[in-house]
DNA sequence: TTAAACTTTCAGTAATTATTGAAAGTTTAA
DNA sequence: TTAAACTTTCAATAATTACTGAAAGTTTAA
């Protein structure tokens, strides 16, 4: 397999893998190409590698700041701007967790914990609602509490210790 | 908050957080709504408690039954056909941990393999993509031995000894 | 058998989400 | 200043995804 070749399947493949991570497909191609590039990149590189249009480019390069996995570089002597992106994907691996969890998991614990509160009126129906959203929401935030931490790289020496559990 | 506004809200919540989870809104409200009822329910109950239809319905099943979460049950006297949900969450999560896993997260990881494999050419721009969708492979796979472990029932153990390092 | 009770399929349609491109806005060099 | 170089916004449109409902298919009781 050549570069180029390599190049275009790893883009489509994280472009497509999108979903996963919670962004849409451009954003995620945006961050591939910027995340195996030598150099930073402007907005027409992006456009013209991804082969998209400049308002798109520019909406979802926004997007990619607003999570804080890309940021605007100056390039001496260039009037426009370049973009680079997080390359440490420990870091990326944070920075997706924590706003996933802020923006996502965070919300849903408040419901959970809301409905799983209510008052128990004694039928078999109340009783069930209360027991089952009252486990969901155990889970929901042990799986939150966890992920964000095993992922956070200032206690990365836990993920070794998780690891050795493992064996 | 009365059992009918608690109900509600919680089947539209888990509904709109099928994305996070890979289903689609109707499969996770369906999902849900089997979750918190006390009996089994039929297409019809189904159909009436969330005013979908009956194509929606019996589509969106099937693909809970393929995931693995969904049964069929008889009931005694009845013709028709209930259904049951997964009530167990930590078993809910394993099943699901593992089909996202297999669905999207194994695919990406051989494709992360391959180009990572390409022959190194000597130029930056190979040595830049080697090395970076090496790191990526190596996070992505950590991470998806990581949570199938943690989500796995038979070794449920390791959650709490996780939970220790975290204290 | 057969016909009633039930489920599945799928073409058509609706709803949602992503993308374009051109106009409006902003910055900078002269 | 001003005009060229660049970025953002957003209404229109395209692409994708979800949903409906009726026809076709299946099962079961008599």
């Amino acid at each position: 397999m050549e570069y180029q070749e390599a190049k275009d399947k790893f883009i489509s493949t994280w472009g497509s893998l999108g979903s996963l991570w919670g962004i849409n497909k451009a954003m995620a191609q945006i961050q591939a190409l910027l995340f195996i590039s030598t150099k930073p990149l402007s907005m027409e590189d992006i456009m013209e590698e991804l082969k998209i249009s400049r308002g798109n480019t520019s909406m979802n390069l926004r997007q990619l700041m607003d999570w804080g996995i890309v940021t605007k570089t100056l390039v001496a002597g260039e009037r426009k701007e370049f973009f680079t992106t997080e390359k440490d994907v420990q870091e990326l691996a944070r920075i997706v967790a924590k706003e996933r969890s802020r923006r996502e998991i965070k919300p849903v614990i408040k419901v959970l914990e809301e409905v799983s509160s209510i008052k128990n009126d004694g039928t078999e129906k109340s009783k069930e609602l209360i027991k089952q959203t009252k486990a969901l929401y155990e889970l929901t935030e042990t799986m939150d509490v966890m992920i964000n931490k095993l992922v956070d790289q200032k206690q990365n020496w836990i993920t070794k210790s998780v690891l050795k559990l493992f064996k």
